[in-house]
DNA sequence: TGTACATCAGTGAACGCGCGTTCACTGATGTAC
DNA sequence: TGTACATCAGTGAACGCGCGTTCACTGATGTAC
């Protein structure tokens, strides 16, 4: 604990944390500048020494959350560098928990709200290099007979879409219960990915996966 | 152009209405009661006969999202009733056009900001009778061996999943140009499609879908 | 090592705004007799 | 058919609130000499 200082060293960042928390506490809605200001301890006009305006926050907030798909998708391939389904499975599944964790985070970082993508290139490339990881998954898969053949890239937008898909009906409680009471999420995921895969995929072998409980 | 009554007649659904087009004008964060009430040319006290609050004019807009998406897919069942891949083809492609037509209309109708469902029992059911409608055609599909067999409404999630994520990917512009550059939408629905089916869907056979342009 | 000064990240008062919601009211409607 | 009255959908003033953003300022920092 520092003592407070009148420079604060990392507002930037700080900002950027009490965003996604504010977010988890309040909600998409609830979110402001003010509100992060505070939470950072610093003033309310603090925040226009680092961000240009509101938008440039949530730019800013939706970078780091494509920062930590892009993490957790690129642990998984060094995890599991020669098991090309398991890749597929674990990243599906990292992509899941963190829609869970954090539904708000996940939301702003994937609503286009923040409009003029021209304005935050740190942004764009951070979109870039995430889908990058899907797109070497993809690949892997296909190689090993995981998925069809087919063009890479379009390949990797079917599979996005459908674990995006299940994701986002997911966290918007789209799913009825009668289905959520007889399947874990896990199962749900796994049913899904079946879907689009050659090679069939046994709950057993992903018992991290199939076995867990709603957050 | 009736003139101008003291009692309206029928501002409930004017209100509903109003609210549609503020959203597709000025987006979710641009919604309020007062807008809706001035469009509805009415004074920004008189929604409260007909909503107890903000949240119950958002639950019907919602309500209303998925009753047109009931009956976009009705119609569809009904047009082709002996043609499944065509049901589900043509399906897809008009969930993409709602979502197209009106961005932020589809993005409120599956937003659980409307949080508390149990309030909502209209909402609650036009929900249950849309995704009916995805199990009637899934179901379909599998009878004529377009679809994997399998537990229904697994299934139905599962076609669900990956057509609304391509759909939340499309109007979140997620997808790349030089993605968007070389193939149409509808295109690259039939491409997403296909890693779902048992057969091939050939684009020749669907030229309406894969020869629309960007609404 | 010591001092002057430019730089820059903070402060706090102030602005104007649109919002949701409440409340006492009033005008229109329709029903009982 | 005519009148009294209950009902209810509207009005308009008022409330308090939190917000984004600006601005003149001040305190801390670091660099040139």
């Amino acid at each position: 604990m520092a003592t407070k200082k009148y420079h604060h060293g990392d507002l930037k960042n700080a900002l950027i944390k009490a965003g996604i928390e504010i977010l988890s506490r309040d909600g998409v809605g609830g979110l402001s500048l003010r509100k992060a200001a505070q939470a950072a301890g610093v003033s309310h006009a603090a925040p226009y020494a680092h961000f240009a305006d509101k938008q440039a926050l949530i730019a800013a907030i939706s970078t780091e959350g494509f920062r930590r798909l892009f993490e957790q998708l690129n642990a998984v391939r060094e995890k599991y560098p020669d098991d090309p389904k398991r890749q597929l499975v674990e990243a599906a599944w990292a992509y899941v928990r963190f829609a869970q964790t954090d539904p708000a985070h996940f939301r702003v970082t994937f609503s286009s709200t923040v409009e003029r993508q021209r304005d935050y290139p740190a942004l764009v490339e951070m979109t870039a290099r995430s889908f990058g990881q899907v797109t070497q998954i993809v690949q892997t898969c296909q190689a090993a007979g995981v998925l069809h053949p087919g063009p890479v890239d379009m390949q990797a937008y079917s599979v996005w879409s459908i674990v995006h898909g299940f994701t986002s009906l997911l966290i918007e409680e789209q799913i009825s219960h009668t289905m959520t009471d007889r399947m874990t999420v896990g199962e749900m995921l796994l049913q899904a990915l079946s879907q689009v895969t050659l090679v069939p995929i046994d709950s057993r072998d992903y018992p991290d996966v199939a076995k867990a409980r709603r957050s």
